[in-house]
RNA sequence: CGGGGUGUGGCUCAGCUUGGUAGAGCGCUGCGUUCGGGACGCAGAGGCCGGAGGUUCAAAUCCUCUCACCCCGACCA
């Protein structure tokens, strides 16, 4: 492609929109044009990129036995009425009516179309298992779009689900989508690291996220140095270190502890550690079509987790009990406490309180609160004992002990054993050697392609622009011809310009009319992995320059040469990036 | 959903407090000079000042309402 006939509109400054480098650097180098919040087009640069993502994808899913399909947007409500998920998707699910005033929705996910289908046209155990999968549009009505095209409510995903006879089978085609995922990655030159997850919306059991490493990334994820653990805040675990354990238990008794509102006023007020108090918290869960007060205990110097806490009420939402709302239960903000509370009110607590000896904690009273409580006395009622704490920098490995290092990622891509959620629910079953009916079981896999798109500017640029890894750049290949004028250069340009497209080699022609120091900086911007330099030096010496954008390697090549040269220079960059099988 | 902020030419922004009929830089068009890291000169084009209503002789500017976008938060007992 010639430079001159591009579709390109490069920015000089930074638009006020943007915030992260990837969504400045898209928006700059005219890779996208925002048409509404969280919705995006991708210009012809940006598309090209993003159909490499795609056809990356597609070789390594075909390579595992995948076979590409294509999936309506557009749903029938039915569909997830069967499956459930039309009541408790909640408000990301952008629903719609048609003519008739019947109910359909755009796509957010498709494990319903895909189950229907299975559900049709798999009878027996002979046609398992399958493992169809598309690349395609989803819409999710994000609460907060965000950084451009990491958080979009219109996004570009692959999906494949997977279909199989038993769990055996479903291991089976987990473990080969673990391994695609971790050469998709590669090849797109992301540094990812997988890590266990929690399913949230999607369901089932068993799931890992696969986390391109950045600054920027909106999930934190605790990882060791020492094992291979590693997951997201949202799941991770660590032991309970409760504490007072081996005391001898003291009578309990009100304490009277004017302004003491917080964990930390209150431990230091009673001369003691946070560790050695109890929070209770007040929470309402929100049900499809109820909501209900609960309290959550845990270590005064602890998280509560909400994930996990969602997880154990089985809940759609959760939120804070509003002041209003606590003292409707018969305590005063700030001073809640387990003890005597009434017996109608659920009472969750985390897996080190009962555990702890002569703790402190409120008193349901203003200003008091209560000293050396002890569960294993009986002094409060616990509902459920269950893992609902953050985990944080620090905390003992659950492997082997050691501290837990943290790190931020951008979720690429997630991998989910959904069993036989939807394969129950709908009826997709097949018939065995036996003549015995069972559901199939499924696992589902999604890669976002903008989304790892801009996970690789994340991690691919400098105050220039973006480098691009070779294997996804939009051309391969920049020749900039340092004078338009110099007609004897132009031709020497087009030389190569043409025995390079003879390689099939994908490169573009700066034949714009323009001032040196403009090409040179919109091929930084757009980040080219190679660039040939063609100058006056081509006339006194025969030489050209190549370029390696991501090192600011300069070879000097002999014009009769350079062909071969940029040939062989993109061969290594393509090997480099090439997983070994 | 809550809090804060911003809407003025394609982009970045000034003007608004103290109303008087719209500006700068970049980009764009033409001509000339320049030509290895975002050149310079001259001449141009381009704006219902987000929208609606109100106050006023007069509104980008003041008031009310709306819409859009951006950021922060969703963790306190």
């Amino acid at each position: 492609m010639k430079m001159s006939q591009l579709y390109l509109a490069t920015l000089r400054e930074v638009p006020a929109e943007a915030e992260i480098a990837s969504h400045q650097l898209m928006l700059r180098a005219g890779l996208i044009h925002k048409v509404a919040m969280g919705i995006y087009s991708y210009m012809p640069l940006g598309w090209r990129t993003i159909k490499k993502i795609m056809e990356i994808i597609r070789q390594e899913m075909d390579a595992k036995g995948g076979q590409e399909l294509c999936m309506p947007i557009v749903q029938p409500a039915e569909l997830w009425q069967d499956s459930g998920r039309w009541w408790v998707y909640g408000q990301e699910l952008m629903r719609m009516k048609d003519r008739h005033d019947r109910d359909f929705l755009l796509g957010p996910t498709h494990e319903e179309v895909i189950t229907s289908h299975l559900k049709q046209d798999v009878r027996s155990y002979k046609q398992l298992p399958q493992m169809p999968y598309q690349i395609q549009t989803k819409f999710r009505d994000e609460r907060r779009p965000r950084f451009g095209v990491i958080r979009s409510r219109e996004f570009i995903m692959k999906d494949l689900y997977s279909f199989d006879r038993d769990e055996a089978g479903l291991e089976i085609s987990y473990n080969k989508m673990y391994d695609a995922y971790s050469r998709i990655f590669s090849r797109c030159g992301l540094h990812c690291r997988p890590v266990a997850a929690d399913t949230g919306a999607i369901g089932g059991e068993g799931s890992h996220e696969f986390m391109a490493l950045s600054e920027i990334g909106e999930s934190q994820i605790l990882f060791c140095h020492h094992c291979d653990y590693a997951a997201t805040d949202e799941i991770a675990a660590v032991d309970p270190v409760p504490t007072g354990v081996g005391e001898e238990m003291l009578p309990m008794e009100p304490v009277e502890t004017p302004n003491c509102k917080t964990v930390e006023d209150l431990a230091k007020f009673l001369g003691t550690t946070t560790d050695r108090t109890v929070k209770t918290l007040c929470y309402k869960a929100i049900y499809e079509d109820a909501e209900k007060f609960f309290v959550a205990l845990i270590r005064g110097d602890r998280q509560v987790n909400e994930i996990k806490l969602q997880n154990v009420m089985g809940c759609l939402e959760l939120r804070f009990a509003d002041d209003d709302e606590v003292r409707a239960h018969g305590m005063e903000p700030g001073f809640c406490g387990p003890v005597g509370l009434a017996e109608d009110i659920e009472i969750i607590a985390d897996r080190e309180v009962p555990l702890m000896v002569n703790h402190e904690c409120g008193d349901g009273r203003n200003d008091y609160h209560l000293i050396n409580v002890n569960y294993q006395r009986g002094d409060y009622r616990i509902s459920k004992v269950a893992d609902i704490a953050l985990v944080e920098k620090g905390a003992a490995c659950p492997n082997c002990g050691q501290p837990l290092d943290t790190a931020r990622g951008i979720e690429v891509g997630q991998i989910f054993k959904l069993h036989t959620k939807y394969s129950a629910k709908m009826g997709a079953r097949y018939v065995d050697e036996n003549g015995e009916e069972h559901d199939m079981v499924m696992g589902c896999y999604g890669i976002g392609v903008g989304r790892t798109m801009a996970a690789v500017i994340e991690q691919n640029h400098d105050e220039h622009g973006i480098i691009w890894p070779i294997t996804v750049a939009p051309y391969e290949v920049s020749i900039v011809p340092v004078n338009d004028k110099d007609e004897w250069l132009m031709e020497k340009a087009d030389d190569l310009y043409q025995q390079l497209l003879a390689r099939r080699i994908e490169v573009v022609l700066d034949d714009r009319r323009e001032r040196p120091g403009v090409k040179f900086n919109d091929a930084d911007l757009l980040g080219f992995p190679l660039r040939v330099v063609m100058g006056k030096k081509c006339h006194e010496t025969g030489l050209a320059e190549i370029k390696i954008r991501a090192t600011g390697e300069v070879i000097e090549v002999p014009l009769e040469q350079l062909a071969d040269r940029v040939s062989e220079l993109r061969e290594q960059m393509f090997a480099d990036l090439t997983p070994a099988l």
